[in-house]
Parts: structure tokens; sequence; C-alpha cells
DNA sequence: AGCGGATTTTGATAAATGTTCAATGATAAA
DNA sequence: TTTATCATTGAACATTTATCAAAATCCGCT
């Protein structure tokens, strides 16, 4: 599980960092909220912790525009005492908790879990669907829409497009897609994987040209991002 | 599977429905909040599909509501975007899943699968007629019907029939029939399925060079759609 | 049991569809 | 700018599916 840490002040940083990590997390922290806009719009977070008094941009507008962008990972705010008002229009600007301080740590767990758990589809065991861009993906039917039209992907476009989402993050080389989608050992070298890929992107992605989703690292190979 | 929607938006009423008697539910629907929440205490569903913002009654109240009553269904949540605060409080007020509109219909049919999967007493009931294109089918007499006029089935043609119409929507590989149909144990290869569904198409379809309902999926298998 | 017709299976071949490969041009790193 | 890597294309190639008819099987009947 990924978490986004959104606070300035260094010291809660560390002590929450290191909690958050003892307990298995993923953590990434940002002291601005710029730097924390941008972190949470380009990496998929599964839980952003915010706070609200931030420098460059406030709590408030971190939220509302990643809302804005369609960003819905959970957002749990940090508020500082007295702010009353506050948790009110956080929660109105698409917050989903918030922790007033000083807090304790295991207050700040206890609602932790909860996000995460009431947060559906995320938390799935066995992901038999997935959605990206205007792309919706039903891996037990076969079945790819964009934006509502049918998708027609020949098997190995599926079985390829199947193992980049179930591994995504990573990068594959050619030979490891070939080993792993194909089935083959280890062919010399060949072009298949690119092509199977520019087809994917072709049918896929907003701009195949420049893809979002199906990412090429060059000298490695490719991968896919959300 | 009894279906019931509540929802007041015309278009989306008419885009679901249709869709979900393709998959086979039986659905029923109710456009504001009151009149589905009388259906839903009166009549036993499998799943409830209810949206947030609905006239005379809200979805956070006829959900309430339910469940304070006992009603035990299954309800999936449609929230409109930026309603992200709305979803936990639906959660909280014993939603079991949610959907953030816009969304794509095949995921809405993942999430319904996923729900009923979970709930209890999931004794499919499949209907004892059929209609598709100008077809009839009579499960319980074993008879079919196009244009009226009777066509002759074989009883393995039926059953293919049968088994693809009960699943419909889903692909099966010639080998899943075999074994469902067949009740053959992974056979290697054969050429039985494909000439079965090639009957079928004869007998059935308007134009079988071009098979409107009893779909091939390359590399896969067959599929029924309607 | 044996016969005859209907049904089912099978394998061969044709048709449709999907995949591979190598050459070429484009792009990114050094 | 140079070099390495990647994207794209179309034609050759491979696989999968449709169709057909012969062979095998099943089934009701005597």
């Amino acid at each position: 599980m990924k978490i986004l840490l959104v606070e300035d002040e260094q010291g809660l940083i560390l002590t929450l960092t290191d909690r958050l990590q003892s307990e298995g997390f993923d953590v990434k922290t940002a002291s601005d909220g710029e730097t924390g806009f941008s972190l949470a719009s380009n990496e998929n977070f599964d839980l952003i912790i915010l706070d609200v008094m931030l420098p460059k941009k406030n709590g408030y507008d971190v939220c509302r525009d990643l809302r804005g962008k369609g960003v819905e990972t959970p957002i749990l705010m940090l508020t500082a005492k007295g702010e009353t008002i506050d948790k009110v229009l956080g929660l109105k600007l698409g917050a989903d908790d918030y922790l007033t301080k000083p807090f304790e740590v295991i207050e700040l767990l206890a609602r932790i879990e909860a996000l995460l758990r009431r947060s559906p589809g995320k938390n799935q065991i066995s992901p038999d669907f997935f959605r990206f861009g205007d792309v919706a993906v039903d891996f037990k039917r076969a079945e790819v829409s964009k934006n509502e039209e049918p998708v027609e992907l020949s098997a190995m476009e599926f079985k390829l497009l199947q193992y980049l989402i179930e591994n995504r993050g990573r990068v594959h080389s050619r030979n490891d897609l070939l080993d792993a989608v194909w089935g083959y050992d280890a062919m010399p070298s060949t072009r298949t994987v690119d092509v199977h890929v520019a087809w994917l992107r072709q049918k896929l992605e907003a701009n195949p040209k420049h893809p979002q989703f199906i990412q090429t690292v060059h000298g490695f190979g490719y991968k896919f991002q959300d």
C-alpha cells in the first residue's frame, strides 16, 4: 500500500514516516503543496495524508484540484486545532476524513485502516476489472471498452495487456515479455513485442504517439503505469 | 436474478435496463426514492442499484432506512463525480459498493458480478423461455421456433444453445464447452464444438455467415451475445 | 440381436484472421 | 552530432476457424 504524506513539519514527517513504514506501508513525502499535488497526480497512491497549512499551496487547494483532476485516492486531512470550521470545508472539497493536531499516532493508524478498508476495488484480491484513462478492462470476459465503445483486441494483445496491468509499475524487457506472455524461451531478438505494444497503444491510448499508460523505458523495455 | 434500479435519469435507465436484461437479469426500475424504497421493502431483490441524487427521498436515506428495516440485499450506490465524501457516507449507511458517474457499463457489470458472487443465496434461476432476434426458445419443452416456424434441433444442439444462453456475455473456450455441455474431460482437440456451432448458426441466425448472436471470439472461443 | 435412420464425430481443406519479421524512418541518449 | 534504441509498415508466414462429407455412433424398432 502506497501512502503519500504531504506535510511541512520536519519532526512530524519523521515520526509518521517511521511509524507508517514499520506498519508495512510504502511512504513518499512532499513538504509543500505543489510538490504534493504533482506527486499525487502522477503516481497512484492508495491514500494521501494532507496537511492543511502548507507552503506554496495549501491543503484545501491541493485537495480540490486533485478531485477536479479526477484523482480519487482517499484523502485524510490534518488540521490544526481550532480550525473546526475548516474541517467542513475540507470535506466539501472532497477529503474523506480529517484529524485535528495534535493527534495520537494510533488514531491516525485507525483512520487510515478505515479509509483503506472502505475504498473498494483498490484492495480487491483478484482484480477481475481494471480501469485506466477512459479504458475499462474486464479480465473475466476478455472485454475492453473505451468510452463505452467496445474495443476489439486479439488474444495476444489481450494477454499482453493483462500481463502489463497485473505487473504494472515494473519494467519488463522484451525478453521477459516474450517469455511471460508468449511462452517463448529467450528468442534472440525480435520486434514482435514492439509491434504488439504499438497495437495496444493504437487502440487504447488517447494519443498513441505519446502513450500515457503503456510506456517505453528506453534501454530497458516497457511498463504499464497509471 | 432480480435487480432493482433506482435512478431518475431517463437515459441511464434505458441504457442500463437494456444491458442488464441482455445479461439475463430481471430488472425493475423506480425513478424516485420513495418508490424505490417501497419496492425494495416489499419485494425480494438480489441486488439494488441506487442513485444518490433522487427525487422525494435521496439515496442515502433509502439506504439507511432499508438497512434499518432489516433489508440485507446488497446495495450498489451511484454517486455523481466529486461526491467523494458521500461515498464514505454511503458505505457507512450500509451500501456494499459504489460507482462514480460517469462509469463504463462493463465496470458496473463487473461490480454486480462481484457483489452477487459474495452474496449467499446465489442459486440462479434460469428462465424457461428466451427470445432473441426472431427466435424463441422454450427450455421447458425443448422447443425452438423462428418466425413462428418450429425449428428442429438435435439434443446436443439444444444443450449447447441453452448453455450459451444461460451464460451469455461470457466467452467459452472449446474445451470449456466440451466440458460443460458434453461432459468430456479436456479431450485434446476436436472440431465437434465448431460443427455444432455452425449448425446452430445455420438454423437460427438470419445470416449464418455473419452471426449476430452466436459469436466467435478469435483465439478464445465462442459466446452468445444479444 | 440386427436393421435403418438420425445424430454425432472426425479429418481434410478452404477461408479468415492474427503474428512475425526485416527494412525504414523516428527518437532519445551520449 | 553520433550512436543506439525504438516505432511503424507491409508482406510473408502461421494459426485459428468454417465448412464439408465420410465414418462412426446412437437409438428406437422389430
